[in-house]
DNA sequence: CTCCCTCTGTGACTCTTGTCACTGTGCTTG
DNA sequence: CAAGCACAGTGACAAGAGTCACAGAGGGAG
């Protein structure tokens, strides 16, 4: 446990009203966590809404098989919406929340977080665009899954970890097949033609992207 | 235009206090909507929330190419969530709220939804209960997209259809292909292996339902 | 009853994706 | 330096799903 101060929180969620900040304070606890952690595992009893503050995170969706696919990046100022709903989920399909580099998360209890949704406008407020930001960000995926061949897909998931870690994709290609519920062999082929075109440059161990707009 | 009960939508909508409800009739107008007809279309300017009376929507995700599926669907006493993300939404990607059978709707004017958010604690539960609800049911489309085959993802089709309207499924195959973004000469394979394991009897331009279960 | 149109069933083919087997390659560690 | 190991590339094959072509079958309209 480490001060947390009000500041930084301010900072990170200005839209927080001041008295909320303070009990935000008082009543959540810090966690830091480091790269590659999971914050939160399938199966597991949510009791706590997830605040970030430093970092980033990423949110798969893991069926029973152990599939996985990538939902969305979360990132400072975000909240996991997910988390949110604390709704006794029984279904075998579940949410995974990873560290994708070391991070600083916000933990508030759900009790409180209920609690406040009648009592700060501003939290509500904040929930309810928590909310229709990842239901935007999921149709967004949902979309490429549904309509899209698995080289688009491939490029858009590249896009996106641009957009949120920039253009030295550290990862193989296995890491990529688990994140699209794909295979390696399959990811190396295209990854192969997104080369050829001069939109990528492939290293080992990282992929170097130029411009993906050209494909 | 018809007449308001005020009784009608307390009873469809339990949970609103009674000032609100006093509101709603004020401010909302009722629409009746004949089997088949479009409640809402893609990339039209969404203005109104949408509150279902009675009968039965169906939402469906659409993309630039005229390809569709089934996102879930509302019964009375539901609320179109994505009608309440009045967000400016200028994606490609779009939504189709289209009725299944006769229905009525409320549509309140998104100026109204919004303030009601602050000003009435029943209406922001509501919203709130609607997003995770709608939200629980997306990551199941998701889910059987992501994880399952066709055969798989059929099944489910047809469990929640049965869910809704009954065993008796009056629907041709090409229908519920397109409903599954898929072809129809598939789903015709598929429907009759279902109808050799004993689950269904096809028929023309209906199928009866016996037991998913099995399958 | 007959014509016609829609719905359904089926075989053949193609394309995408996943799987298997094997090779090569660069980094790390003893 | 040599061995070992994770990562990457590639060909061959299989399975799933989409497409094309066409044949029946059923129901409605005249």
């Amino acid at each position: 446990m480490q001060t947390l101060p009000k500041e930084l929180i301010q900072k990170k969620f200005p839209n927080l009203e001041d008295q909320l900040l303070d009990e935000l304070l008082a009543q959540s606890t810090l966690r830091e966590v480091e790269e590659g952690e999971e914050v939160m595992r399938s199966g597991q009893y949510i009791t706590s809404t997830i605040l970030l503050l430093r970092g980033l995170l990423k949110v798969y969706r893991e069926d029973d098989e152990g599939n996985e696919f990538l939902m969305y990046y979360l990132e400072p100022g975000n909240a996991c919406a997910l988390s949110m709903m604390c709704t006794a989920r029984t279904e075998k399909s579940q949410i995974m929340v990873k560290a994708v580099s070391d991070a600083e998360v916000l933990l508030v209890p759900s009790h409180f977080s209920e609690l406040w949704l009648g009592k700060y406008k501003s939290w509500h407020n904040f929930v309810i665009a928590s909310y229709r930001q990842r239901f935007e960000e999921l149709l967004q995926t949902l979309d490429s899954i549904a309509f899209k061949g698995l080289d688009e897909r491939l490029v858009f998931y590249l896009k996106r970890h641009v957009k949120v870690s920039g253009k030295q994709v550290k990862l193989s290609h296995q890491q990529i097949a688990d994140e699209l519920n794909s295979s390696r062999e399959v990811i190396s082929r295209l990854l192969k033609k997104l080369e050829q075109t001069g939109a990528i440059t492939l290293h080992r161990n990282y992929i170097e992207v130029h411009d993906l707009s050209i494909v």
